[in-house]
Formats: structure tokens, C-alpha cells, sequence
DNA sequence: CCAATGCTTAAGTATCTACTTGACTATTGC
DNA sequence: GCAATAGTCAAGTAGATACTTAAGCATTGG
């Protein structure tokens, strides 16, 4: 099996950023244009079309430019890949669970006593 | 329902660096000193007590210190506030296909688009 | 008691991040 | 055609990050 490698650094250093966050809540629920997504946000264009491009290395988001206008939506792929991480952090810790209740449940002994 | 406000910013901040991924996935089989964590790490054990106090500043990571040695373990809260953001945005993702099912549904009219 | 262990603290540094401004190019509407 | 719109590019900057080394201080094993 490929691995296509969505490296979880990038994605995670994304989504470390509100206002990354905010546009990828933004964008889940339909895709927008650059300038359509920097109305709204507190500072220069130039600058949320650099959070775009975080996004994009991320593989988080997608765009594609049509006229002078680039629309840009959610690769949920990405979002998933980062979710994963979570899911097997979550087994880990229930593998750990499982090993503790065993051992809870088969070594009583020490408070063994004469009977 | 009180917010215990775990800031997705830092948690997200804490998780994009590769060795402190590394140091939850180490501490969530099992708690660890921070010798004994920063032993196979190839830096100073100085860099890993500071990776540490991020994890701590996101809430993934708790300590106490007994003697001279600092055992860690994981806040399983701490990872589940963080993998909730994506549960979130799948909820939304799946609201928006809902939508547009519908809008197939209900509006097979042209594609009558101008700006 | 003394040396080794297990941190802790402080200071220094190179690199990265999140912006800014300003100048520029490509489309589009009238 | 020309102005308004949409975005691009480059350079600069303040502050954050990920380390380092070096010095210091309890605790503990022998």
C-alpha cells in the first residue's frame, strides 16, 4: 500500500493558526473565493492568501484559478489523515486499558491470605 | 456545562512538532520520567523538559514530581478535545452533502451561472 | 559523606512565523 | 479603452520556536 505521506507536522502546524481554522470551518460548508474568505478577517489579503498557502502544503485545501478568480475548497482527505492520528492514539490508550485490567484481574495475590 | 477551554491553538501548536507526537505516543502506553523519555532522543535532555512544558501548557501531558523524579503521563482529555474539532468539522462536511442531495433533488434546472 | 543521578534554570542563537506595505499583472464590466 | 476588481510577488519586521551549553541544586545509593 502507497503511502502517500500527508505529512501530520504541516497538517497540525496548519491548524495550530485560528484563523486557518477559521477558514477551513468556512470552506467545509462551500468553496470561496480568496477575497470572498478575507472580508471578513481582520487583516491584509495578502495575508490570508499566505494562510492559504499553508493550507495547500497542508494538503488541507484545494484552488483553482478561473478568470482572475481562484475558488478554493476542503480536501477532506487531509482532515481525515490528521483525524487518523487521533483514532490510533485513542487504540493505543485502549490497549493500555485492556493490559491494566488484566493485570488487575489476575494478580490478586498479594493480598492472598491463609484460609 | 462549564468550558474547560483546552486552546485548540496550543494543543494543535504541541502536536505539530514530530518529537513531542513521539512523546505522547511513548507516554500514552505507559507513564515515564523525563530521563527515561528523553533517552532515546537524539538532543539535550534540557530540550525535552522544554518540549514537555508545552505538552503541559496544552493540557496532553500531566507530572508530579516524587524525590528527584518527574513522572509524566498523558490527559486523554487533552487529545479528545482536539480530535472533537474534527468530528465537528465532519459534522459540518456531512450537513453541506445533505444540502446539496437536496439541491440535486429538488433543482435539476440548467447550470445558469454569471458574475 | 560523597559522587552520581535527575532534574532545573538561565542565557544565547539560528530559524521560522505571521503579519505588513507597496508595486505589479491579469480580467472583466461598461 | 479604462477603471475597478482579483490576485500575485517581494521585501521587511517583531516576535515565537527549537534547540544549545553551562551552571546549580536536591535526592539517593553505596
Amino acid at each position: 500500500m502507497l503511502n502517500h505521506e500527508v505529512p501530520l507536522d504541516r497538517v497540525f502546524q496548519a491548524l495550530a493558526d485560528p484563523t486557518r481554522r477559521a477558514l477551513v470551518e468556512r470552506l467545509i460548508r462551500r468553496p470561496a473565493s480568496v477575497s470572498e474568505l478575507a472580508k471578513p478577517l481582520p487583516m491584509s489579503l495578502a495575508a490570508v492568501v499566505q494562510h492559504l498557502q499553508v493550507l495547500e502544503a497542508a494538503g488541507l485545501v484545494r484552488s483553482e484559478k478561473v478568470g482572475r478568480v481562484r475558488t478554493c475548497h476542503v480536501v477532506p482527505a487531509g482532515l481525515r489523515a490528521a483525524e487518523a492520528w487521533f483514532a490510533a492514539q485513542r487504540t493505543s490508550w485502549e490497549v493500555r486499558l485492556d493490559r491494566l485490567g488484566d493485570f488487575l484481574a489476575e494478580e490478586p495475590k498479594q493480598n492472598e491470605q491463609k484460609e
